[in-house]
RNA sequence: GCCCCUGUCGUCUAGCCCGGCCUAGGACAUCGCCCUUUCAAGGCGGCAACACGGGUUCGAAUCCCGUCGGGGGCGCCA
């Protein structure tokens, strides 16, 4: 095993992805829990990419998950990016490794080549479920000669290599979120650790990675707790240190079955892309299976690290609620600089074509303080651009409902005919001009309130919500005086459009 | 089917290990009220759970057994 100059009970941990596609949630959490348990612990974390399914790993998804993964706001000591002393750190890379320890078995007689094709080791296999059995290999090549396997495969004849397991005994573990946990040896069979292709099988190396990475502490999903006797049977085989586990249960959708794309957004690329802040998606990941003592649930990452404890880890499976990650991206966003709202939300506003790929500065400028007002309550970036309509669209000829409703009182007309009368002259328009008119026309008119205000809201907006005036007319001044690729219709210019549109 | 894990409000959970402080706490969602120049936000309040059945005990969400439910696994996938 690698002798590194590194204290020997120094902690160690790593998160193992397949670069077979986007990375999903659930791994998002084990690869979260990891880190905040290493970067609490100043243990090193580690990642290890597990690319020998050749079938579906690709560069593209690696440099993804890479990727992601920083997004999110996670950073390794060691990889396949950023090198390390325990290297390589990808799988494919550490064949000859696998191959050297696999001879050591089959040389002390712990392994032993199988011939079994996979045709008749499925009947097998199909024969026991219908029996009401776990299906374990039979140990049909147990006992072949050395010398004769050696023959066989000479001829040609493809053949795997099987683990020798004992035949009696338990197999157990404590886990540190699950406590003990206990395998019988009779419904563990033989499990091959190389494949007839040369290719390492999974539960076996990873057992070959985790012990030369001198990994101390394997925490990782509920899934692999049936692997976990085979791998410690492995362990055990070569007289290693057994690490210590912490097995995570699984994240479901709403319907309790495991996270889809069925039911929404599933990959951190997905949640980057709708605009979910890195910060809120870790908060609320941390809080699948987790609770701090106190009850603050608003956390940034420093502050998980320094909570964070695997003992308080919850054993039964979550779902995954899209709504309190919106509530817990909305607290996020709230509590950004003015600077970074403007940075995020600019993408967006560019995309849908509100504001110039190059904008000016005092676009820029405007476009600040719009986000700020009009992001509160959005969950997510994405729905800004929509949002922003409240700016650029402008139709007092296409009114919803509750809109018309509004404006078709006698009070409401008097209102709005009155309101338009004193600004038909005028040359510029301000929130003091606008609150100055409203004052005279309560005092003209006697009305007041709801019925004074909220038709002109709909004069001015064309909507019977949205920001509040005093929030909107000095923006929308503002706005109309920068060239925007959608031009901005001052309040003059809306209410002389009213005008025409009523009648009035 | 077999093996393993798991079961507190609709959801995430606190409490469980070390029984009484639990008329079970918090958060999201929901409902209502307040605030208010609409809506939202915010503030306040309400509704809402110990899966079930047996034990043990003066006393059980907490300990034991069983039932039922949920999840995971049973690959020459990872």
């Amino acid at each position: 095993m690698n002798i590194i100059n590194e204290s020997p009970d120094k902690i160690r941990v790593r998160f193992a992805p397949s670069p077979t596609g986007y990375i999903h949630v659930g791994n998002a959490r084990t690869a979260l829990f990891n880190w905040l348990f290493a970067r609490q612990k100043g243990g090193s974390f580690v990642l290890r990419v597990e690319d020998t399914d050749i079938e579906r790993s690709t560069q593209e998804y690696e440099r993804n998950l890479i990727q992601d993964l920083r997004w999110l706001g996670i950073d390794w000591d060691e990889g396949p990016d950023v090198g390390g002393p325990f290297g390589p750190y990808r799988q494919s890379e550490r064949l000859e490794l696998y191959h050297k320890y696999a001879k050591q078995l089959l040389e002390e007689g712990k392994a032993y080549y199988c011939f079994c094709s996979p045709e008749e080791l499925e009947k097998e296999r199909q024969a026991a479920l219908s029996e009401g059995r776990m299906p374990v290999y039979s140990g049909k090549c147990r006992n072949i000669p050395p010398e004769e396997a050696e023959r066989r495969r000479a001829s040609g004849e493809p053949a795997a290599i099987r683990l020798k397991v004992p035949e009696e005994g338990l197999v157990e573990f404590d886990d540190l979120v699950r406590g003990r946990v206990e395998f019988d040896l009779k419904v563990i069979g033989d499990p091959i650790i190389v494949r007839s292709n040369g290719m390492p099988a999974y539960n076996y190396a990873v057992v070959i990675d985790d012990a030369l990475m001198n990994i101390t502490h394997v925490i990782r999903g509920e899934d692999h707790v049936s692997n976990t006797p085979r791998q410690i049977l492995l362990y055990k085989a070569f007289g290693w240190k057994i690490p210590v586990f912490a097995h995570l249960s699984m994240v479901m959708g709403k319907d309790n079955t495991r996270l889809s794309k069925r039911h929404g957004a599933t990959s951190l690329d997905q949640f980057r892309q709708e605009g979910v802040l890195a910060e809120a998606l870790s908060n609320y990941l941390a809080f699948l299976g987790w609770s701090p003592p106190e009850g603050h649930e608003v956390l940034q990452l420093k502050e998980l690290i320094k909570l964070f404890d695997l003992g308080r880890v919850s054993r039964s499976a979550a779902i995954f609620d899209y709504e309190k990650l919106y509530w817990l991206n909305r607290q996020h966003i709230k509590i950004l600089q003015p600077e970074k709202k403007l940075e995020l939300a600019l993408p967006y506003l560019q995309q849908a074509g509100l504001i110039p790929a190059n904008p000016s500065a005092e676009q820029l400028d405007w476009v600040k303080k719009a986000v700020e007002v009009l992001i509160e309550g959005v969950d997510k970036f994405s729905e800004l651009p929509q949002k922003f309509t409240l700016i650029f669209d402008f139709g007092p000829e296409k009114l919803d409902q509750e809109a018309r409703e509004i404006i078709s009182t006698e009070k409401a007309r008097k209102v709005l005919s009155v309101f338009i009368q004193k600004t038909l002259n005028l040359e510029e328009f301000n929130y003091e001009i606008f609150a100055q008119i409203t004052g005279e026309i309560k005092k003209e008119t006697g009305i007041k309130g709801k019925d004074l205000y909220h038709p002109i809201r709909v004069a001015l907006t064309a909507r019977a919500s949205g920001l509040e005036l005093d929030k909107f007319i000095p923006l929308v001044e503002e706005g109309s005086k920068l060239s925007f690729p959608r031009p901005i219709l001052n309040c003059l210019q809306r209410l002389k459009k009213t005008a025409s549109v009523l009648g009035l």
